[in-house]
DNA sequence: GTGAAAAATTGCGTGCACGCAAGTTTGCGT
DNA sequence: ACGCAAACTTGCGTGCACGCAATTTTTCAC
């Protein structure tokens, strides 16, 4: 399906989220509204919710778009796991600053650690574990990530201020760290 | 801290939370407005947002109110914390069926595991575990419990897909033990 | 008791999410 | 090329979440 209806759908997709970000840069997350990325883009501020349910989503949208995390295999599995998501969030620019100024973007993008969960589920499954197991253990996993994500943009007594304790890579490593008996012990379970 | 002032704070929070519950299941989730359950406690709309983020909160709350898991000590970890959770989520009453009734309110609820991770940490720290450890295995719990939560209120998914739900106590057993490994790794890894 | 500080309630205004019922565009069979 | 059905867009209306500032209630020291 490339149909034209699918290319424009695409089309005003990145439209939006490009728009979103650009708009979030230059005036600040809180000081963008709907109306104006609509606007912007040329479509009703209901088309809008139409393509993203709520106002941070285009702009989450634009950092994490395209970006699929891809587990390694021939290595234990906690180890390609881990690996595959400290590279998942390793720092695509510094757009990723404004992310900190505001608390609904900061949710809005911890929330969107799930979308790490179909594919590393999928890893999992395919070195042997019941399809449940690996769903299990793949939310288990992006858990732990929003936990490092959460350590990460901790933020100080300072209104506007953020803590940072220490890189992101650390913090996803020590993270996933606890789970890795749990996965490496995918193998000693092949209930399938 | 019980001075008048807390007292009156939290009638009016389980005032709020009964009244909502009781409207909604007289009338149905969707169909009870915030102004509504204000009135019928005798407060403003405004107020019952002081108390409450948004309209499903106090429903929810009124099912989960002053639950608390506790973990038993004595036993392997994993089990007593999977034992905990079960408990936890043992059926208190029919009213539990509305949930299903409304995705918003399913959404909710399964939000609301979230308040199971603070006193599952706390034990796991108990056992000397690195508090950073107990956070992060507690937030896996969490997960693999909005897991088993998910399936049971899936009540339908793809036509021709088999609902193979069984109860909630079994669903949970089933996604908690997973993770089991991980979690009676505690004991070595006394890093405090 | 009395008065002032702290906390809670309230009304108001704004922007957002979304169901619904038109309108409009695109896809496809003939 | 035609026309119809499906998909997408749009405007409208409603209810909700929440910041803010004014008002009322509670607490506490004297």
């Amino acid at each position: 399906m490339d149909s034209l209806r699918e290319r424009k759908k695409q089309a005003t997709r990145v439209a939006l989220q490009e728009a979103a970000l650009r708009l979030a840069l230059r005036k600040g997350p809180e000081n963008v509204r709907v109306e104006e990325i609509a606007e912007a883009v040329g479509v009703s501020p209901r088309t809008y919710n139409n393509y993203f349910p709520s106002r941070e989503h285009a702009i989450v949208a634009a950092l994490t778009a395209a970006r699929a995390p891809d587990i390694p295999a021939g290595v234990p599995l906690a180890d390609g796991i881990i690996d595959a998501v400290v590279r998942f969030y390793t720092d695509p620019g510094e757009a990723m600053l404004i992310i900190t100024t505001n608390p609904a973007l900061r949710t809005c993008y911890a929330d969107a650690v799930t979308g790490i969960e179909e594919p590393v589920a999928a890893a999992i499954a395919a070195r042997g574990a019941d399809p449940r197991t690996a769903e299990v253990l793949a939310a288990a996993v992006a858990a732990a990530a929003r936990v490092a994500l959460r350590r990460w943009l901790q933020p100080t007594g300072v209104p506007g201020l953020m803590m940072v304790s220490g890189t992101l890579p650390e913090l996803i490593r020590a993270a996933l760290a606890p789970l890795s008996p749990a996965l490496d012990a995918v193998k000693t379970h092949p209930v399938a």
